[in-house]
DNA sequence: GCGACAG
DNA sequence: ATCTTGTCGC
């Protein structure tokens, strides 16, 4: 199983939230990977709209050749709605849960949302970092905080995401002529890292492949389990 | 005060 | 995020 740190409660208002955030982000640490990774995470989380049921997934893919080599998936229930800016504490929980699950600890965790690229430095994949203490960076499919000017339009060009002076992230683009997606540090990692991670992990697709796979794997999972025997 | 606002 | 088929454009 892996494991974790219970940094704090899930159970708090918005303002303990965002209180939370602000004293968690001292722990963060952006600087280069310590090796090579092998492995690599996609996160993320499906459900019905108006329900409160979500269902989180977590898929590991070798590095080198994007092959799958483990998938946990839990059905469980978001104590949190959805609050810009606080998407962790709606999501967080049930990803907690799935990482439980995992027999392989992934070398680094690719997150569906941000890192630092947040209003207080403290996205999902920032959040998630400091719980797992691993590697984690966010690609994101839309920006929350920060501005940035259209990079070229072949895959592989970037431009910085700028908020109050500071270069929190990059808008990349993945494939040629398509939207760019927004990649930013989480924790234990950079940007010139998480970029090229989020390059290396091309299927095709303009996201990523284990954030792609693990879309999939969420959605499926929802399915099957409104109509089991289907 | 007004607009923006990950999933 | 989710609800959903076809369709415009490269």
């Amino acid at each position: 199983m892996a494991t974790y740190q219970n940094l704090h409660p899930w159970t708090v208002t918005p303002a303990e939230a965002v209180a939370l955030q602000q004293r968690l982000r001292e722990r963060v640490r952006i600087e280069p990977l310590p090796a090579e990774p092998e492995t690599i995470a996609g996160c993320d989380i499906s459900f019905n709209k108006y329900e409160e049921t979500v269902y989180a997934g977590i898929v590991v893919l070798r590095l080198s050749t994007l092959e799958v080599l483990e998938e946990v998936g839990v059905v469980s229930t978001a104590p949190f709605p959805y609050v810009p800016g606080l998407l962790t504490f709606r999501e967080g929980p049930a990803l907690i849960e799935a990482w439980q699950k995992l027999t392989i600890e992934p070398d680094v965790v690719m997150f569906d949302g941000h890192g630092i690229a947040h209003p207080r430095r403290m996205g999902i994949a920032t959040h998630m970092g400091l719980w797992i203490n691993r590697p984690s960076f966010g690609c994101g499919k839309s920006v929350l905080a920060g501005k940035f000017d259209d990079p070229a339009p072949e895959r592989g060009n970037w431009t910085p995401m700028l908020h109050r002076g500071d270069t929190i992230g990059a808008a990349l683009r993945t494939k040629n002529k398509v939207n760019p997606v927004f990649v930013s540090p989480g924790h234990l990692i950079d940007l010139p890292t998480a970029i090229d991670l989020t390059l290396r992990c091309d299927g095709g697709y303009r996201l990523p492949e284990p954030t792609r796979r693990a879309h999939l794997f969420v959605n499926a999972l929802r399915r099957e389990h409104l109509s089991p025997s289907d």
